[in-house]
DNA sequence: CCTTAACTCCGTATGCCTTACGGAAATTGC
DNA sequence: GCAATTTCCGTAAGGCATACGGAGTTAAGG
């Protein structure tokens, strides 16, 4: 939460292209600092950011718990790192195609990324670290949309609006997902046993439209909701949002 | 995150429509359980999700720690109350005007809302409860765009692509008016101390579009970012993507 | 070669947190 | 007046981050 030495950990962030300028006095270090942020990683894909700590994170590299505070200065710090490593993780994909396919590319870029590490969604940095790979994925995302006879600023907030979305729409996608994976009981069980009291308690007639239409919806995705065609229809109506404005 | 006691917990969310059947031996009870809900908005309204916790709940209700769990089942149980209660806050205002008009005064009761509380976004409900609040929010925003001519499951997706925008949009609202808040240090402060050590690190040249469109939207907003204006440009390309499929 | 500075590793302690369990005391129904 | 029920809460177990300081390791500098 809080932004503990803040220049060590840019530092930290862009140990890549900073030659980094080591004493090299004491012990050897039994690991990297990359082996700490992979296995922090590797962590919270497996457990999700709640459940993540630096005790499960030094077991997993053979350290003790204090020794992992000699290679990061905290918690949060090590997670600003994790989420700049995702993010350099895979290669933006070439923008080709017309503006259309340029930014369902980007937006679906972000969408399997959430996929793979959820807890991108539940990190809260106060203030985010500005790493080389969020810088990046910044730029290419305004190469998606250069050229198209935007304003600087409409750029700056179609791409906004594209983050926007995309983490919403994924935020309702991943935990879906987390909710059937982790508790063990598909939809129709929650629902047997909550029907029953709900039928109780809810004043009958009381949501008419909710009745129809989530019935409707019920039948064509064949379970509750189907965030993944969801995504897809908000998606086209935004393109053709941003569409319209070209064409002002 | 797990749902203890599904049916004692759905029992207090509907307490209302509910007559609570109550076996009245035992010492009279000190409280109520709307005032531990109410204490509990009151201290995640002050010190965010994270920070909550049952001990402060009890303080603030002159209770000692273990007598909170008479009321309810668990802290996770006690967030799921406190959702649908400020929810219920405030009345859905009447739906007024045409589409474009209904669905704006959609969105930005939920965006008002999250700026209220801003510990909404941080709740992540592995299932989320079914509440009468919550109900009648689903039923209102169907009512918004019952009419329009789309079908039942377009009206659902509408419905989520708002709701996952503005879900979205407010993070980022809300986060940046967190961090300016509490950590004391403003954007300004927190550029002048970040500025060199960038400067040493990002390659020269590396960030040309960012840079002209960083430039550009940060003399524009006169701070980094502005959410609230950023929040209305992307709502309108949505509601621009929404009559286009209206139009087809 | 030897001193010493710098560095890693980590034990310990502090102070949070949730919640299981069980006891004491209060209140009412019978 | 007795028993059933319920509230309030003390205690303890098991988790967490992290401040602090000590022990031992390595290389630089004299």
């Amino acid at each position: 939460m809080e932004n503990r030495e803040p220049d060590r950990t840019l530092e930290l962030l862009w140990r890549r292209t900073l030659g980094t300028p080591q004493g090299t006095r004491g012990p050897k270090k039994r690991v990297s600092v990359d082996e700490v942020i992979r296995a922090g990683v590797a962590v919270a894909d497996e457990e999700g950011l709640p459940a993540f700590s630096m005790r499960k994170v030094a077991d997993r590299l053979g350290l003790k718990l204090m020794s992992v505070y000699t290679y990061v200065p905290g918690r949060s710090e090590l997670i600003g790192l994790m989420v700049d490593e995702v993010i350099g993780e895979h290669a933006h994909p070439p923008l080709d195609g017309d503006l259309r396919e340029r930014l369902t590319t980007v937006a679906f870029h972000m969408w399997d990324e959430y996929h793979r590490h959820p807890w991108l969604l539940q990190v809260e940095s106060s203030r985010p670290w500005i790493g080389p790979h969020s810088s990046e994925r910044y730029e290419w995302q305004l190469a998606a949309i250069e050229g198209a006879g935007l304003t600087d600023l409409e750029m700056d907030q179609v791409v906004a609006m594209l983050g926007a979305y995309t983490a919403g729409s994924a935020q309702v996608s991943v935990t879906a997902r987390r909710t059937a994976e982790q508790s063990g009981i598909s939809d129709a069980d929650w629902w047997a046993v909550n029907a029953p009291v709900l039928e109780r308690v809810m004043p009958p007639g009381a949501y008419p439209l909710s009745g129809r239409v989530g019935t409707a919806a019920g039948q064509e995705y064949n379970a509750v909701g189907d965030p993944d065609r969801t995504f897809r229809f908000g998606l086209e109506r935004l393109l053709d949002g941003v569409e319209a404005l070209l064409a002002r």
